[in-house]
DNA sequence: TATTGTTATACTCTATAACTATA
DNA sequence: TATAGTTATAGAGTATAACAATA
């Protein structure tokens, strides 16, 4: 189907399944599935498709400026503002004047931001286990590892367990 | 960090790829290193990240109503319709009568729009492979094949060789 | 003068509503 | 009446520009 080459075969599968997963069409499911668009339930106050990039961005990287959660996130500084806001006002994030440079702001979840990354995280290992097919352990083990590895590489950014959700 | 369970330690890892891949940031990154945002050339004309996966799906698909299309890669008909007369007006993308039903129009790559979708998949493939490790071949054979398996399961969309690029 | 954070404005993309043509 | 396609309008999200405060 294309000329071949060194893996290229196994590539071809790699980038169809990483093209796959960013679709539009799956990524809004996979967030409507993670932020409640299923039932009545689930949903939680303040967190959309918009805001969770910032509260799971601050959940990942810790107290931070908003110019540096911008960054992190690869969101202009006034948008990272202007959600920050919307999750300051629902209670799960908060705002102090930084010590060092009164210039600054830093972002800091709430307890109750706290629990509603965490309850985030865990739905979303459930859906990732859900769709795991019955591996020996050591199979799940290694294809996690090299999952890590190759979007590591594709990415620049770690992937390691309790960081770097969506 | 979190509460155990069966492979919970490597849900998390996987969650934290799969976060990682579709994160704004990253995503952007690689829609442009595909779409010609490194240089001065590499772009194609009238293929930007708003038409991409409209001739994308387009070439997985093949020939379909804009309505087919649409449904595909989870866009409103409305959107479908502008981003297939950009892509029309490039000379990507043509419009034909059907001649079962004529209220609707079938959509085809020109042979300039297949040409074009073949060489942003080599890209795609090729920035993969860069981002593969040196592993054995089999190593990297079971690995597309798993990944392939586990993102169908979490989307319902098969990953095969030459089909489904982002 | 440069930088942080914020607010005001404009742009892009998408969805809803309205319209035409065909079934 | 219902459906396919398109066009007109409105909504959500993001980026650029402008401002105040601090370095």
């Amino acid at each position: 189907m294309s000329q071949d080459g060194p893996g290229r075969a196994d590539a071809q599968v790699i980038a169809g399944a990483i093209g796959a997963l960013v679709l539009r069409a799956n990524r809004m499911h996979l967030y409507d599935e993670l932020l409640g668009g299923h039932g009545g339930d689930g949903g939680v106050a303040g967190v959309d498709r918009a805001t969770y990039p910032v509260i799971s961005g601050l959940a990942r990287i810790g107290p931070c400026t908003t110019s540096e959660l911008a960054d992190q996130i690869g969101l202009d500084r006034t948008v990272a503002s202007r959600h920050a806001t919307r999750l300051q006002q629902a209670g799960l994030l908060a705002r102090q004047p930084s010590p060092d440079d009164l210039r600054s702001t830093v972002l800091r979840l709430t307890p109750e931001g706290e629990r509603c990354v965490q309850a985030l995280r865990t739905r979303l290992e459930d859906l990732v286990l859900a769709a795991l097919p019955d591996w020996p352990p050591e199979r799940t083990h290694r294809f996690a590892h090299d999952l890590g590895q190759v979007v590591h590489n594709l990415t620049g950014v770690a992937a390691e367990p309790g960081h770097d959700h969506p």
